[in-house]
RNA sequence: GGCUCUAUCGUCUAACGGUUAGGACGGAUCCUUCUCAAGGAUUAAAUCCGGGUUCGAUUCCCGGUAGAGUCACCA
């Protein structure tokens, strides 16, 4: 009979909870989903000083963001009764011993907890390195804790693996020179050993690990900059990982079925924001219409709040916030407000001005054929068209046509620009400019 | 520097010891309504170096080199 699979994500509440992070979680929360076992949430504050609480309460925002549920929840800084009973223990057994030194910087203490090495060599296998070995003699008599009420990090983790009956502590490669020292520590305690997989680093453009001044660190920033939970988490899962098919967009769900340790790859790998921005919109994609409504209507000024933007938008954007970024470039102006015209950009290469106001008031001749409801982009490009296509260049008729409506160089085809303004506000514009 | 780990296109990666070394992002070119966007097609681009083992190494072994992580009374 199989243990039961029981992973844990332990975050210190020193920092805003990162990307990162947010991927061992991934691979945690998917290890034991899938496994039918239990991930646990565990906050590691026993360091008072660093510890806040408005970081723990990023960490919980951003699982509820990521939509990845834990099935337990603890705080280390309330659990010191618990690590003082393992601590006794370990000094009773002469595992450890109190130690009176000299302090050697300001704020260290007079006496301290060591843990008695036995200097061995720790061998392990690691599920994504294989087999490692260390020789501990160099990790002298660490300090587990600064007093009975104070424990440090490796006793603190050592105790609640134990106590929590973690099977796999899949982590980050940065712990793999962690791992002896907890080793001789879940010894001295006769515990037994966790399965570990030691998942590679994620790195910056210039292949370090990944850090502040490289750009947005933090899960909840992705989600200000309006990324989707899943596409993030689908992204970062592939950092890493794949499963060996051609598949590259996953949600949550098929993420749970493809998911394997044995995947994982060895080495660091760069975190590619126009990949990123791809997977989103890929997901975005897979949006209701209504939901794209709404994320796209949320993100619009007040007074450009026009659904019937909306088509033009959503094929311009790979994330929310794109949708404020068009409006600053002005893009959207056109819909709302007449442009400001220059004469000179009205002409087509270089056909001469007259010719251009002769074909415009063409275009305004078929334009007012047209019923009011029957004003669609569909429409419109048939009846412009049939024009455009008996000049020498469809160009002499489309882009004077577009330019009036939209006065840009760059902006969406002119039938979908008239379709939006209306039958009046389209021939209006072009009356004008004839 | 010690210890540990790693090494395929710019990036993420695929390839029972036998492949024209495959895919994706990004790039370039072209097409699709003048421009933009979206879409489609095409294309350039990689096995770190040197030895072994083998009929045959991207793949196995050794040595270099390069990179990363870590060396707290932080986690």
């Amino acid at each position: 009979m199989d243990k039961k699979v029981i992973t844990r994500m332990p975050p210190s509440p020193t920092g805003l909870f990162h990307v990162g992070s947010v991927r061992t979680a991934l691979y945690n929360y998917l290890y034991a989903k899938q496994n039918n076992g239990k991930f646990i949430l565990r906050i590691e504050d026993t360091d008072k000083e660093r510890s806040q609480k408005e970081f723990e309460n990023n960490i919980v925002e951003s699982f509820r963001w990521l939509n990845m549920p834990y099935k337990e929840f603890y705080r280390q800084s309330e659990r010191t009764e618990i690590y003082k009973k393992y601590l006794k223990e370990l000094i009773d057994k002469k595992l450890a011993y109190v130690s009176t030194e000299e302090p050697k910087e300001k704020g260290e203490r007079g006496t301290v907890i060591r843990f008695n090495n036995p200097n061995k060599k720790i061998k392990f296998t690691d599920l994504v390195l294989g087999e490692i070995e260390f020789d501990t003699t160099d990790l002298k008599d660490f300090v587990i804790a600064k007093d009975f009420d104070t424990p440090l990090y490796h006793l603190a983790v050592v105790v609640d693996d134990i106590e929590m009956k973690v099977s796999h502590v899949i982590r980050g490669q940065d712990h793999i020179s962690n791992t002896p020292r907890q080793i001789l520590i879940l010894e001295a305690l006769g515990g037994q050993r966790p399965q570990y997989a030691h998942i590679p680093l994620i790195l910056s453009p210039d292949k370090s690990k990944l850090s502040k001044r490289h750009g947005a660190m933090s899960a909840l920033e992705y989600k200000e900059m309006g990324y989707l939970p899943e596409a993030l988490l689908n992204f970062l899962a592939l950092i890493g990982w794949n499963p060996g098919t051609d598949k590259e967009i996953f949600t949550l769900d098929e993420l749970l079925k493809e998911f394997s340790l044995e995947k994982i790859q060895k080495s660091g790998g760069v975190f590619n924001v126009k990949k990123l921005n791809w997977i989103n919109k890929e997901h975005m994609k897979m949006l209701s219409k209504k939901e794209i409504e709404k994320n796209i209507l949320e993100n619009l000024p007040e007074d450009y709040r026009n659904p019937k933007v909306i088509p033009v938008i959503i094929e311009r954007i790979s994330k929310w916030s794109d949708v404020g970024e068009i409006v600053r470039a002005g893009e959207l102006d056109c819909f709302f407000k007449a442009p400001e015209i220059v004469k000179e950009k009205l002409a087509y290469k270089n056909t001469p001005l007259n010719k251009i106001s002769y074909n415009l008031e063409l275009a305004i001749k078929v334009l007012s054929d047209l019923e009011e409801n029957n004003f669609t982009a569909e429409n419109i490009k048939n009846a412009l068209m049939l024009i455009a296509d008996n000049l020498e260049n469809r160009g002499m008729l489309l882009h004077p046509v577009r330019y009036a409506l939209s006065g840009r160089d760059n902006s969406p085809d002119p039938f979908i620009i008239a379709s939006i303004l209306g039958k009046n506000e389209t021939i209006s514009r072009l009356q004008k400019v004839v």
